[in-house]
Order: structure tokens, then C-alpha cells, then sequence
DNA sequence: TTTATTCATCGTAATATTGCAATGTAACTA
DNA sequence: TAGTTACATTGCAATATTACGATGAATAAA
């Protein structure tokens, strides 16, 4: 039916798994990147960079600005994006809480 | 066209995007958290544990175990699924490495 | 051998995602 | 004001995902 349960799931759960989906794509994950190296980026850059369509891009820019990994703020004609820092470490932590329960029980023991 | 244009970006931006798709469900998150607590299980103890129905757990666990995150050994009529460690770590690893990026490039100065 | 158990696979319906051309909108410029 | 620039939004086509009933395959028990 194309429709998550959600209501199955804890609310930790079905954050983290958004959070996935908001890094499921190869676009979305190379915008970030150059956001964290340059600081910023606009549309127009991110065009040049990745070889996709500008309307593409731009809706790209949303889903992430609309789960609150960036924010763009507007500098005249364009737009500038950068990465929300609270909401990034929140994310790290979520991950790497994750990561941890496998910290915990498998890496001593011989689990499988 | 709901095809991703993987050959614009590189091989650990891909395998990232695919890793954090595997990530991208609340059962899947829910499997692997219930995997990494009991060390292992089966699908029958998932649809009660999950609710969701057998048929629907059963493809989780296939998307779990073609990317590389699970593995199943068939004992008797059940099958025994368990993390695969060695591909565990090295999600981890390719996560933290986009996370360094932050924390190496954000967290110090000021950055939007 | 028949029956039950457990899981995988198939087929299908509903919905979501990806990508882009075309168009809309807001701000700067002449 | 008219034109330009930089993005966003809309609308659409192609494909992917989610979910489950029905069915298939393999093992164990009677």
C-alpha cells in the first residue's frame, strides 16, 4: 500500500527511520558534504556541482530544510544554505545511539 | 522518473545513500534494534513482536540481508537471523566519517 | 505418507520518490 | 517600469516502496 505504519513503531524509531530517508539519496548526501565543507552553498552552485536540474535540486534543498538538517536564509537575489548545527548533533546522537547497542552487545561476545 | 542517477556521484556517496535507505523504515530500525538486544530471531517472533504481517517482515528481512546489515542461517523449520558484524562496523564507520566532517568543520567556529 | 509449522515468493493495490520542463515569484538593475 | 537573475512551485511521467493475501517450498512430527 506504499503507506509506513508509524503507528507500530516509537516515536525514537520512526525518527531515526525519517531521518534515514532524509540521507537515502546520493544528492542529498553530496549537498550536505559540500555544505560542510564550504559552509554555504546556493541552488546555482549546487547545479554546477552535481549535474542535476535546478528544479531538482531545489526540491532536494527542501526535504532537507523541511526535516531541519538546513536552513537557507535570503541574500538578495539568492538563497543561502547551511547546515542546522543543533538539529545535526541531534542526529549524530540518535545514530549514534543506534551504533552503540552494537557497541555493547556484540563486539565482546561472540554474538552469531 | 523515480530512477536516481547514481552515476553522479561517487561510490561512498552511493553506498551511504544505500546504507541510510536500508535505515530508512521504522520496522527495519525496529528489526535491527530487537536483533542487536537478543542477539538473534526469527521471523515468527517479529510479527508478534511488530504487528506486522508475516509476508511484510519477511521482505524487511530480504532488504535487511541483501545490503549486507543481517544474515540467516536456517535451523530446523525456522531461520535464525543475526547482525552481521563486520558490515555493521563498517556502516558505522562511513557514517561517522560524514559526521567528522561536521564536528571537524562546524562545531569550533561559526558557521551560519 | 499425511499434516502442521515456518518462512519465502508472487501478485497486486495504494502510495511515495525521482527528475525535469514549464511557469511563478521575489529582488536587484538599468 | 521593464528586464534580468536566482529560486521555488507545479504538473507530469517513470519508477520504487510498502503492505498483505495467497501460494510455494522445506523441514519436522504423527
Amino acid at each position: 500500500m506504499g503507506i509506513t505504519k508509524t503507528d507500530l513503531f516509537t516515536a525514537d524509531q520512526n525518527e531515526l527511520a525519517t531521518l534515514a530517508k532524509a540521507l537515502a539519496h546520493p544528492a542529498r548526501i553530496a549537498i550536505l558534504q559540500y555544505l560542510l565543507r564550504s559552509k554555504k552553498c546556493i541552488n546555482g552552485t549546487l547545479v554546477q556541482e552535481l549535474g542535476l536540474a535546478q528544479a531538482t535540486i531545489s526540491q532536494h534543498l527542501r526535504e532537507l530544510k523541511e526535516i531541519g538538517l538546513i536552513k537557507g536564509s535570503i541574500e538578495g537575489v539568492s538563497v543561502s544554505y547551511c547546515i542546522h548545527s543543533e538539529k545535526w548533533e541531534q542526529v549524530q546522537g540518535l545514530f549514534n545511539g543506534l551504533f552503540d547497542e552494537f557497541n555493547n552487545s556484540c563486539e565482546s561476545d561472540t554474538c552469531c
